[in-house]
DNA sequence: TAGATTGTTAATCGATTAACAATC
DNA sequence: TAGATTGTTAATCGATTAACAATC
């Protein structure tokens, strides 16, 4: 039984590959992973881009960007798909996450089960109300943001999430790139900048319901 | 001073407007109040593009989807955008949203400030937990499951939001669908299938970090 | 072998950008 | 008027789809 090859040995991660691609790729992991607790063994393109709304052609292109993964006449091995993907997306590794902010929000985040199965961690919280600070929500210690640059250091931290008000948010960015965290979940509803070398994903959900409502009063348009 | 004029009369919505416009739109909406708080009257294509990481060829020809918003010399007057676009994604009217699921992240949906600012409010909230069910939660009353149908009729509901577990989102999907519920907002980490002319939005967490992660592991992707 | 399905190329389709006449 | 900026067209760029030889 031979190992899937993979392209441009290594980590992958050849030349620019298109960021709807990579959204792609979470999708079919996160199908696969149903797939597998559903008891499948394998998957072809056209039942994976069945169940997602894609087609099977744009299921291929996407996998091909990074390797051969598949098998002619058989279709897609899912645990093996599942493994190459996650190492695609970096998801192979456990990734220590900070949070900043303890409201509503940044408590249901730490919460939160679906990061710990997915390869995240929030390892720590910061805030700055005197009230939070020094008590622990589900097993993680609220700091001072003041202690940011110690507690960055000791658990590497690369990622973090801001769970802050707007007003809050870009001193909070700026906090920590100043620590050396390369990627910036940000839930606070505004753009926040950030220099080269620093990644960015925003999540505003009343911009999500936003998006939602016009497809609803345009009928026609879905998913 | 004449009222910009508007295309195709009445709703907009012209056949098809792609998804990227529209989610363009909300991050042009949420700059544009940002420029009102800060006391800013007009705002040209190149300020708004650069603000958000856009051309200001972009700016212009999405807007230009809808009608003629514009200045020439001048730019775009902040509070007729602002109208225009909340009128284009229809939340120039508010919203009554049903939740779903009162976990941790349930409960931080409703104390969310953010949705009463942009249209929406959340009515009523459902469980199946018996201790839950008959409380309330900042005001918003949590009933059971079981009564979705009334609850729904009664507030007039077209929108649902879905914060349970994987395993019964499509069911509550489905019981959502039953009464008439037209878009979804999903935060469960799975695809659900929905009837068509049932609009439906994923948000997944841990899929957002992941995303991150790969453009962090593979430096030279940002935003 | 026949059937299924891949990886990949070429063709199509759609979205972004550059350029510019029209306008204030 | 000169300067700024729009809306729109044409050119460019990128992403999706269809088709098919290669493979199991």
């Amino acid at each position: 039984m031979s190992e899937p090859e993979q392209k441009s040995g290594g980590d992958g991660g050849d030349s620019t590959v298109p960021k709807a691609v990579v959204s792609r790729l979470s999708l079919y992991l996160r199908q696969l992973q149903q797939g597998v607790r559903d008891g499948q063994a394998t998957i072809s393109s056209k039942e994976l881009g069945r169940l997602l709304g894609f087609t099977d052609a744009q299921v291929r292109k996407d996998l091909a960007y990074f390797g051969h993964f598949g098998y002619p006449g058989i279709g897609y091995r899912c645990d093996e798909l599942i493994s190459a993907i996650k190492k695609i997306l970096g998801t192979d590794q456990q990734w220590p996450v900070a949070l900043v902010g303890v409201g509503n929000l940044g408590r249901a985040l730490i919460g939160y089960k679906g990061f710990a199965q997915r390869g995240f961690r929030i390892v720590a919280a910061f805030d700055n109300a005197q009230e939070t600070v020094g008590t622990e929500i589900d097993g993680v210690r609220i700091h001072h943001l003041d202690s940011l640059p110690e507690v960055a250091r000791e658990n590497k931290i690369r990622l973090g999430m801001i769970a802050v008000p707007v007003g809050a948010a870009q001193a909070v960015a700026d906090r920590l790139v100043a620590v050396g965290v390369e990627g910036i979940l940000n839930f606070a509803p505004v753009t926040i900048n950030l220099p080269g070398g620093v990644s960015q994903v925003g999540v505003d959900l009343a911009i999500e319901l936003e998006q939602l409502t016009f497809s609803v009063v345009n009928r026609g348009t879905a998913t």
